[in-house]
DNA sequence: CTTGCGAACTTGGTATACCAGACCAGCTAC
DNA sequence: GTAGCTGGTCTGGTATACCAAGTTCGCAAG
């Protein structure tokens, strides 16, 4: 994964390697993120720490409290649920403009990414396969040729990358993701709305199921 | 509508300020918004009305350029229907789940709020009539008790209000516009998924052919 | 008259300093 | 011993000063 310094502004560089830090756990659900600190720690001034901050927080995995400090957000499960119905919706929506939008290129492109992470599931870093993984699903939206979609549906990838992070790790999901990504193609392909519609709903409820499981596990220390 | 001074920081009140200037039409599509020019204006200082500006960016309602003023989002008729598609898919999920979830109080308030828009329509000022039609879909939207999908939802109608302060102005829309408010409620009312998802989307039909109407009649000068 | 170069101004980006409110610890008075 | 006040300290919020990059306009040379 190329490194992202060549943003436009300090600030996004700053929110990109922050999240990065709460997506690998370095900053877990909870944490305070304080503008002073983060922002000696980095090497920069307040001012595009706040910033970086701020956007964070706007794709939800920082949440503001008036008066406080910022922390890391810890959604309940009931709250990634939530989020994960959005995406569903945006990812259906995705998929019916794709098969109808979508350039035989972008459908080629897409089928390449999904025979990379194939060969790249369980080898590579975990958070490495994620960004290959969001690039497939972006792609798909891309294809859909419809630029506020995209920009809403990365905001909820990125929202909800820990979630995804944690509900990949389970080995038993491997082979149902890869076949339901495989499926997801091959709709596309046919241009086969009505079919993916039905392969991006199942690909969303295995990804519920595997959280809620993973909750489960995970026992409930102190989550709502 | 009541004054937003109470919001907790100056930022935020500045970008309540300014969205209404915006949707009021005082500051033009095209726009630019200078952050030394609108901060002594408005007599603060450049950070909290640089934050301002950056919420409406992410909100949409203003471009950032890199190394250039920032400018009143000026969408062209093919971004605004994207937007509105994307809406669209909102409110049916909204809708699905408000038939599912809504308490009864919840469906009283929404059909009392379609009676104070049905009264007040064509009297009052335009933006006030459209902050009461903001408040029933965003009742409607509440009531499916998705708090990310209110959260986007909410984005969304704010980046659409012009377009909707648009289309609502062609007064042939007006009869539609209610008989349609109305049977939402009556469809939740009976809790009838598939005939609020029938509803909302000829309500968002109607407000695409509006707007395609409103291009049309208003020529394209200089429009993508 | 045209064209190329450069300086000044305008812009957003960043750093720093100051302010006010909230929290906490320790002391004091009952 | 405990409850309540009070000072210090930590926090985010705001203002201001500085910087670098881009645009523009004017002047001079051809």
């Amino acid at each position: 994964m190329a490194k992202a310094m060549t943003e436009d502004s300090l600030a996004e560089a700053i929110a990109y390697e922050l999240r990065r830090e709460i997506l690998r756990g370095n900053l877990p659900p909870g944490a305070p993120i304080k503008e002073r600190d983060n922002a000696e720690r980095q090497g920069v001034s307040r001012t595009p720490m706040r910033e970086a901050i701020r956007i964070l927080a706007k794709e939800g995995l920082v949440q503001l409290r008036p008066l406080r400090s910022p922390v890391v957000a810890d959604p309940s499960l009931s709250e990634i649920i939530d989020q994960i119905r959005v995406l569903h919706a945006l990812e259906l929506l995705s998929g019916e403009l794709a098969c109808e939008k979508a350039s035989d290129d972008e459908i080629a492109r897409i089928g390449s990414l999904k025979d990379r992470i194939e060969n790249i599931y369980g080898e590579a870093d975990t958070l490495d396969v994620f960004e290959l993984d969001m690039q497939f699903h972006s792609a798909i939206v891309a294809a859909s040729h419809n630029a506020a979609l995209a920009e809403t549906h990365g905001a909820y990838m990125a929202r909800l990358w820990r979630a995804r992070y944690l509900s990949a790790r389970r080995r038993l999901s491997r082979d149902r993701v890869l076949r339901q990504h495989k499926a997801i193609h091959a709709a596309l392909a046919r241009r086969d709305a009505n079919a993916i519609k039905a392969e991006i709903a199942a690909h969303l409820g295995a990804m519920i199921a595997n959280i809620e499981d993973h909750f489960r596990e995970a026992g409930n220390d102190e989550r709502g």
